[in-house]
DNA sequence: TGTCTATATATACATACGCACATATAAGCT
DNA sequence: AGCTTATATGTGCGTATGTATATATAGACA
């Protein structure tokens, strides 16, 4: 479980709401974690009742009250603990290895193209990385970060590229054996309505 | 969601009890999708009464007696529903990559143990997989599968082995980035001792 | 004028799933 | 004699998370 930790190392930077928590996590964490709104506000209020954040409100004319959570001196041990201890080795789920799993039942063409398509999401992936990957990580240091903390955000962003990369390559390679496959049963079939 | 398609998929070969798909998956599907006991009994039940399989019960002397699951024409047609439909892209859920998003925060030493680790685990995969990838294949062709789903199983088990691949490059670039900023500051520590 | 987006909070309902435990028998090991 | 493993079924409890919805205001857009 590490939404709860996520949450603390981004409020070791500062004090934050859970609407500014979604945010930074859209521009930087949801590359390799994910969580919707009200999942963060929840995780929020159950830290706040472990003793892991304390919050003040803060009222604002027009728009709603911000609930800022701070970092208690527990909840700073919390993060620390987590940090060092060793990081579970998470288990793949991929519903598209098993549909290939199952790729004989398939229609070839239909398989072709869920491998198509997402040959296309990796690719467009690898191009906002090229495009984005330095001026969100400028975003980034901007608001938070120095040097240091620049560079494991690179080597984050780096693992999300090298297995973008993987993908592709693996779709290339998957893709290549089943067009020569159905090649040579088209060429079987052909045969047999020669004969 | 996948599970009871994942099913669906391994019932389509053969009726099968809750404990059989239990040992199919981890011969298999386990690589890339993985289940519990309790939560294929459950959602065997649970797609008993959507109408997508149907069961005998057939005792035995001396062990427990076996349910038998099969698909019926609704489960059947899901199948087909599902498999032709695009597959959703996984969101990559990484503790380790949270941690090193936070990285900055922690013993450089803690830091280089955990990517190790994770390294190890990933060499001793690809050595698993170099051991046994043929066997259990053959395994899973005797079981049930002739060579066209052999193939895809191989393509399967291809995605696995280049993923583990990735990693482990991927580590090893890393540990070689975390070691020179280690030892650039500790020549500027010496110097200032110098000084 | 009505809809969409942004700001900000949150609850309700459902689902997926992990872990512990309950039940029963037989074989094999220490 | 007691423990573990294999066979075979499940329930119960807790947690993580997704989706829909409620509330309130302001600005932009069609």
């Amino acid at each position: 479980m590490s939404l709860p930790h996520a949450l603390l190392g981004l409020l070791s930077y500062k004090p934050a709401t859970g609407y500014d928590l979604k945010a930074a996590f859209e521009s930087s964490i949801n590359l390799f974690w994910n969580a919707s709104l009200p999942q963060i506000y929840r995780t929020l209020s159950q830290m706040e009742k472990d003793g892991w954040l304390s919050f003040i409100i803060k009222h604002q004319e027009g728009k709603p009250s911000r609930k800022i959570y701070q970092m208690t001196d527990k909840g700073k041990k919390e993060l620390q603990n987590w940090l060092a201890a060793p990081p579970e080795v998470p288990q793949a789920k991929s519903s598209l290895l098993v549909k290939l799993f199952f790729g004989n039942q398939m229609n070839r063409k239909d398989l072709a193209a869920n491998i198509r398509k997402w040959r296309e999401h990796y690719t467009e992936f690898l191009k906002i990385m090229d495009k984005n990957i330095l001026p969100s990580a400028k975003g980034f240091a901007r608001e938070v970060a120095n040097k240091d903390e620049l560079q494991f955000w690179m080597m984050a962003a780096d693992y999300g590229v090298r297995n973008a990369r993987m993908v592709v390559d693996w779709c290339d390679a998957s893709l290549a054996v089943i067009e020569k496959n159905t090649r040579v049963k088209r060429t079987k079939q052909s045969r047999r309505a020669i004969d």
